[in-house]
RNA sequence: GGGUUGGUAGCUCAAUGGUAGAGCAGUGCCCUUUUAAGGCAUUGGUUGAGGGUUCGAGUCCCUCCCAACCCA
């Protein structure tokens, strides 16, 4: 049970649920036919209009006899007049009980008001759902990011910007959908729980199956079992849902994320970057934002201009590094060591070269590629999983694409050649052989198609375009640490056993 | 993991170590086209949790919890 002591507003709503009940009021209603949304009901009907309509109490205009309710919904909202002299007995004595946050359902005129606003004149009023908690403040919304986080409802009840926000995101899923379709992809769902989890290098989440008796993984990348649907003879296939590491959170990590994995088979990794250029130019005019996304500090300060035009830069992964730091290539290791420590670059942790130039081109390259760029040929260290490219096989034929400071979408000609794979994935398994996928690897030896593959994670990418500045403002529910009073002991006590067991 | 900032009424925020306040929400009254409606009156507090210093702690000290930002 919660302890907090329960408040006097809330004792107030629960004498109102009684007084509701004592009028033969149902406060938690029954089905209601509306006339449709919100917005639709706004953009469909015009004065004179007979509207049936649904939604939450924002506001309250008590004018004495008349009086005027906020209604709103996820996407919108309306004003609703009431006159209690218009009312029948049952309707004015709902009216009478109505707080803010209520569930209420309507029927009545579409009009017009002296100030001009398209408003409902009701006749009749039903209860759908009585709040028995009081709402935010109407006008500051909430302020509290733990309330928005742990609380979402709450925050998109009162939020308008967090509203936007998570409409746009699922704009811009839907559109990801409608765009690859379009282009002759298949959706598809491969496990989420995996024997061994592949396809990326991350720490797993570990479940258990009891009827199997073994453990299995969630899975960091769907990767693995798309290329056996290559091998199948899909052309071209796509999966958009979660991937699970269990690393760090952060402002830019969740431990669940969502991830589009694309797939084309014959194409090549420069086929896929023209794929995701237009894709990503696509989703911004999708949701309006246009091809300059000016992302704002709290201030509603334009802190940062994202310029989407195209063609979007093409540059080598050499050339970025040695703009950046010249003569970075013609230095050897020490001297290496020596720059980095001119420049201020703790490189503590890295053990050897390629990892020490990685480390450079995060701080003084990715950092600073705000408009997109796509980073190409690659050292092959950094990539284990793509073909060689033909021209130096110093480097991989993938690109890397940047905008905002942040990797995007990584894009690759995937590798193809069972041996070398097998090989590659030994060499990254280090030794621990029961981290193999077999059955994959077998997978190939009946042949896959030379294949374009992408990767986005769409967090970032929906944090990008709509300028979110951590990763929890996209995400509806973000993991975050328990909190007590939130947690009922019921749930507390629960966890506490799957840990000993 | 380290550093910084924060946690006060349902929400948004105040409060030199000296009686915890305001706006909104709520409650009561007035008002038949308001829209952050208005007017008058009024209720509401375990100041994140626990210790300590002090005549006296929201404020100072210690431990812990949660969050935000920066760093790793």
């Amino acid at each position: 049970m919660d302890n907090t002591p329960i408040s006097e507003l809330i004792t107030i709503r629960r004498q109102k649920l009684k007084a509701l009940r004592d009028h033969g009021i149902d406060p938690f209603g029954q089905a209601f036919q509306t006339s449709g949304s919100i917005t639709q009901i706004r953009a469909a009907f015009q004065d004179g209009s007979p509207i049936s309509i649904a939604g939450r109490v924002t506001a309250y205009r008590d004018m004495g006899k008349s009086r005027f309710l906020d209604l709103s919904d996820i996407g919108g909202r309306i004003q609703i007049y009431l006159n209690i002299k218009e009312l029948d007995e049952k309707g004015a004595q709902a009216l009478a009980l109505v707080d803010i946050g209520d569930f209420i359902g309507v029927e009545g005129i579409y009009f017009t008001t002296k100030s001009g606003e398209n408003s409902i004149r009701a006749s009749h009023l039903v209860f759908l759902s009585k709040g028995l908690r009081p709402l935010p403040d109407k006008w500051h919304g909430v302020q509290d990011a733990e309330i928005c986080y742990r609380q979402r409802y709450l925050d998109l009840i009162a939020n308008d910007a967090s509203r936007t926000i998570f409409q746009q995101r699922i704009e811009i899923v839907r559109e990801i959908r409608r765009f690859l379709e379009a282009r002759g992809f298949s959706e598809v769902e491969t496990p989420m729980m995996q024997a061994i989890p592949g396809g990326a290098a991350a720490e797993p989440f570990i479940t258990h199956h009891n009827a199997l008796g073994r453990d299995l993984f969630l899975r960091i990348a769907p990767e693995l079992y798309l290329k056996r649907l290559l091998v199948a003879g899909f052309p071209k296939v796509f999966e958009l849902n979660r991937n699970f590491r269990n690393e760090g959170i952060s402002r830019r990590h969740n431990p669940e994320f969502t991830m589009l994995e694309a797939y084309s088979a014959f194409a090549n990794c420069e086929q896929m970057s023209h794929l995701v250029e237009e894709m990503i130019c696509a989703l911004a005019q999708h949701i309006g934002v246009g091809s300059l996304i000016e992302h704002r500090n709290k201030d509603g300060e334009v802190s940062r201009t994202i310029n989407l035009a195209r063609p979007w830069r093409r540059a080598s992964y050499q050339e970025l590094v040695e703009a950046a730091a010249p003569g970075w290539f013609s230095l050897d290791l020490a001297g290496k060591r020596e720059r980095c420590a001119a420049l201020r670059l703790d490189i503590s942790h890295c053990q050897v070269e390629f990892e020490i130039t990685q480390h450079v081109f995060e701080k003084l390259v990715e950092e600073k590629l705000i408009d997109p760029c796509f980073v190409l040929h690659v050292p092959k260290e950094l990539v284990p999983l793509a073909k060689l490219s033909d021209q130096d096989p110093s480097t991989v034929d993938v690109y890397e694409l940047i905008i905002n400071g942040q990797e995007i979408s990584p894009g690759y000609s995937e590798l193809n050649d069972p041996d070398l794979q097998r090989q590659r994935l030994e060499d990254q398994a280090g030794g621990e052989q029961q981290c193999l996928d077999e059955d994959f690897l077998e997978a190939l030896e009946y042949g896959m198609p030379p294949a374009g593959g992408i990767g986005i994670g769409i967090d970032r990418l929906v944090m990008m375009l709509t300028g979110a500045s951590s990763i929890r403002d996209v995400i509806l529910f973000p993991q975050l640490k328990s909190k007590g009073s939130l947690e009922s002991p019921h749930r507390v006590g629960k966890e506490d056993m799957y840990q000993e067991g």
